[in-house]
DNA sequence: CAAAGCATGTAAGCAGTTACATGATTGT
DNA sequence: ACAATCATGTAACTGCTTACATGCTTTG
């Protein structure tokens, strides 16, 4: 499991719900997990099994229950371990590449066109990226993914004060992120350019 | 599917059997799959059942039966297709950028050895790149892909002949491997260099 | 009155992984 | 003797995805 980690990371800053999680998660474009409920919910599940968080049931008067969970100090220690385990490689397989790939089935128009259209989406995300880049720098306090119902709980008081360090890591992976597909749009333009020189000598 | 697309584009070179076909995959670091049995045979069972592909098989005398599979005129259609698609953004989630996002978990001495952990390994995979796309411009005509057994029947006057356009795009596509791992393994180097930077200010 | 938010959960499925199973043959 | 190559296939599992199900409240 591999959302475990991270869900274990945002309960180390304070106690989370589930909805709060699957939110922080989808409105985080940092890393882009789709934050689905069954993934979610499950992980908390064999979490608490596991004696990794603590639930609090808070009864409302006019909202559904909630379970509030907390790490705890097993918790503590499986992330720890965790973040001082080697790093994995990224993998990139990127399908678009596979399909220029075979791209010699296409006639040069037509490659053309499909350049065109990896290029217009990558400029689309260099912009979101660039924007959630602006919106974290100049917010200051708050993580990207930090805003919302969650992102008031992560503002106030009760969170955890925000290291000089772990500001400059977040504001990196921002970084990285943008200049991923910054790059990406760079080489597609010179690809493209470089496959139409191609078809006048 | 996702290898589906990827099976018809090398059929669509010339026949393989299953077995060929996974060597093709594990072998080729272009686009990292683990080419793993249970993948390539159930998906040209499925791609039989489509009428994608067709089968012919081989007795031998000193070797278990081959069967052979050759795209047929619906499979080249279903390939046209894909290629003619809307190519997909890559999501580029890395497991390591997780780990170092709760960082601040970690001593000083912990972060820096977590990144210098990420730097070897990026470094070797960086080395194992270049190597790679040197040995393409090198060997002229062959795949990356396309040495081994699987390789001496593509390299074979059977095969397709190559253009300067599929050419230029598989240079492209190795180019774009190594810069992604090199541009990774320079933010790591400035990441943790501004991180030693803060402990002495 | 409809849409979005709060809050939990289940079902079904896809893409990919490692490991197992068989069995002859060829190379070290 | 042991390992690798040739060649097929199965089993069990992980991680992730979309979509469904319920039900009450607040906002537009």
């Amino acid at each position: 499991m591999s959302i475990r980690h991270a869900i274990l990371g945002f309960l180390s800053w304070k106690p989370f719900t589930g909805y709060e999680l699957k939110k922080l998660f989808s409105d985080a474009l940092t890393f882009h997990w789709s934050g689905n409920n069954n993934q979610i919910y499950g992980t908390l599940v064999g979490l608490h099994r596991d004696g990794a968080v603590s639930i609090e049931v808070q009864q409302q008067e006019k909202f559904p229950a909630r379970k509030l969970y907390s790490i705890t100090a097993k918790g503590r220690e499986e992330l720890r371990a965790w973040l001082l385990s080697e790093p994995v490689l990224p993998a990139l397989r990127s399908m678009a590449h596979i399909q220029l790939a075979w791209a010699d089935c296409l006639s040069a128009a037509e490659l053309d066109a499909l350049l065109d259209s990896y290029e217009r989406q990558l400029e689309a995300q260099v912009l979101m990226c660039r924007e959630a880049a602006r919106r974290r720098a100049a917010g200051g306090a708050g993580h990207e993914a930090a805003r919302g119902a969650a992102g008031d709980a992560v503002r106030d008081g009760s969170s955890p004060a925000r290291s000089a360090r772990e500001a400059l890591i977040w504001t990196s992976i921002d970084e990285n992120n943008l200049a991923f597909y910054d790059r990406e749009l760079e080489w597609t333009r010179r690809l493209r350019a470089a496959a139409a020189a191609l078809e006048r000598p």
